[in-house]
Order: structure tokens, then sequence, then C-alpha cells
DNA sequence: AGCGTCACCCGGACGC
DNA sequence: TGCGTCCGGGTGACGC
């Protein structure tokens, strides 16, 4: 499932392998929002362009061409895949572009919950995101003010975009847990110190995300290890390592929601 | 403003 | 074994 440190790691791996080169040819078979009309409108759009640099806002991959961004948003299974050669697509390749040097490059994405836009300026996109948790506007202060001007509980304000970006539901549960604050706690009575807890918490979470590539669940996203560490999220019953209470699952907000009752006090 | 609910997908897990 | 059903992830739309 991938959240920001699959993307992050993603970025990084594909980044090098693909700055310079053209693109020479682009299979677009399936996206669900895209600024171009159509599959020919989007080859016709892309075609010789070069690919001037990779990067990353909150979990969008910004690939930037001479005139255009093309914005990839994996969702949950979706993944960038790096070929050699003109190799047949796989099954569940979304859109499969060509680059000059042999190269090619694949949107796999088994649920189709993946979308992909085509933009002169990211901003249209970008601009309703929050800060980014590893940039240095989001300071404890910072955290501490915004929390205090929502008045909305701490699991859904994290998982909204617009407030902060990047973080999914696995690494909030992970955040909130090692900051010891209940997933429905009021963000506006988080005190400063417990503000600052839970942003070095999100900060360690997503580190830690990235360190180990990324969290593999089932069949999404080959070759993360983070799974190994889950401290709460898919433990449901298993004992806290911090106190040994069996950890809850609740729903909120539609979203399953890891926690240990003891260590994570309402 | 914030919350609840639904919709989008489909591989895998589960129950019968 | 095979078939039906449910689940889960991120996000946007919509109604209260």
């Amino acid at each position: 499932m991938p959240e920001l440190p699959e993307v992050e790691t993603i970025v990084r791996k594909i980044k090098p392998q693909i700055v310079g080169r053209q693109i020479l040819a682009a299979d677009l078979r399936w996206a669900r929002t895209l600024a171009a009309p159509s599959p020919r409108k989007f080859a016709e759009q892309v075609v010789g362009q070069k690919i001037l640099n990779v990067g990353r806002r909150a979990k969008f991959i910004d690939i930037q061409l001479a005139e255009f961004h093309l914005l990839i948003h994996l969702r949950m299974s979706g993944y960038l895949h790096i070929k050699r050669g003109t190799n047949r697509p796989e099954k569940h390749d979304r859109l499969i572009i060509q680059l000059s040097g042999g190269r090619l490059l694949a949107f796999n994405d088994t649920r189709k919950f993946g979308r992909v836009w085509l933009v002169s300026d990211p901003k249209e996109i970008f601009k309703k995101l929050g800060p980014e948790p590893l940039g240095k506007e989001f300071t404890p202060q910072w955290l501490h003010a915004a929390l205090r001007k929502k008045h909305r509980r701490l699991k859904p304000l994290l998982l909204d975009q617009t407030f902060l970006a990047g973080l999914g539901n696995i690494y909030t549960d992970e955040a909130l847990n090692l900051a010891k604050l209940h997933p429905l706690r009021e963000s506006s009575a988080v005190s400063a110190r417990q503000a600052k807890a839970l942003h070095d918490a999100i900060r360690k979470v997503l580190n830690e995300g990235i360190r180990r590539n990324g969290a593999s669940i089932d069949w999404a996203y080959p070759g993360g290890e983070f799974q190994n560490y889950f401290r709460v999220y898919d433990c449901a019953g298993e004992p806290c390592q911090n106190c040994g209470a069996k950890i809850k699952r609740i729903v909120v907000g539609q979203r399953g929601t890891h926690y240990c009752p003891r260590c994570q006090r309402l």
C-alpha cells in the first residue's frame, strides 16, 4: 500500500535511470483521471519530450518533462517498473512509456486505484496539500498551533492530506502509538508537549519506513520490510511491545485503526 | 466545520 | 474443489 515511504523509495530508484531520457512512445491503456482526454492525445503530448527531473510532493510522483509534468499517484496497488528493452506488457500495466536508451517505464496497478495527470503546472494539483512532514515547515510549534485550530479527532485529521501531506493509514497508527496518543483524541486538546511527541513520532515512523523500503502487505508493493516492524498496525490481539496489553482494532472514519488501550488513553 | 456514508477496484481470505 | 461474499487501501462526492 503505497504511502510516502514507498513513493520516496520508488522515486529514488527510478530517478537516476530515466532523467535525461527522451520519450519515444507512450501507451496509455487505462487511467482514471488525466488531463489529456484520450490515449492518442496523451501520446501526442508526451512523445518527443525529455525527462528533466523526477521528484515527489506528498504521495505524488512528479515526472517533469520539458513542457509538462506527469504526475502519478500510486494509491494502494500501483507500482512503477523500469525495464530494459521492449518487453511485452505485463498483466495490469496501465501506462507504458518507451524511453531513449532502450528503457521502459511501466505503471502497473492491479486494482486500478492509481491515477495519472498530465499538467503544465503541477500547482493546480498540489495547491490543496498541507506541509511535508519531513520538510522544514513542519515543526512541533506549527503542529501544536495547527492541531489547536481544528476540532477534529487525531486519526482522521492526520490522514487528511490538506492538513499534513503524506501520512497514510499505517504510518498514522504507528505515529499515534509512538506518541502515546489515542486516535480519537480531540486535536485541540493536545498539549505542546504531546504535539512535540507526535511531531517526533511522525518523522520517526516515516524515516523508518523509508529506511526499510516501505511496507509490503499482501500483493502490494514488493521489496519492503517495514511490515516486520509494525508496533500496532495489523497487530490486533497481539501484546503491546511497550506494556504487554492487547492491541485493539477499531474503525474510525471507515479506516481500520490500531492502538494500545493502555499506552494510548483517551 | 466536521462527520458519516458511498463509490471506486480486485486479489485473497474466508465460510459453506 | 468450487462458489459466493467480504475486506482493505486513498480519496472525492454528497448529505446531514
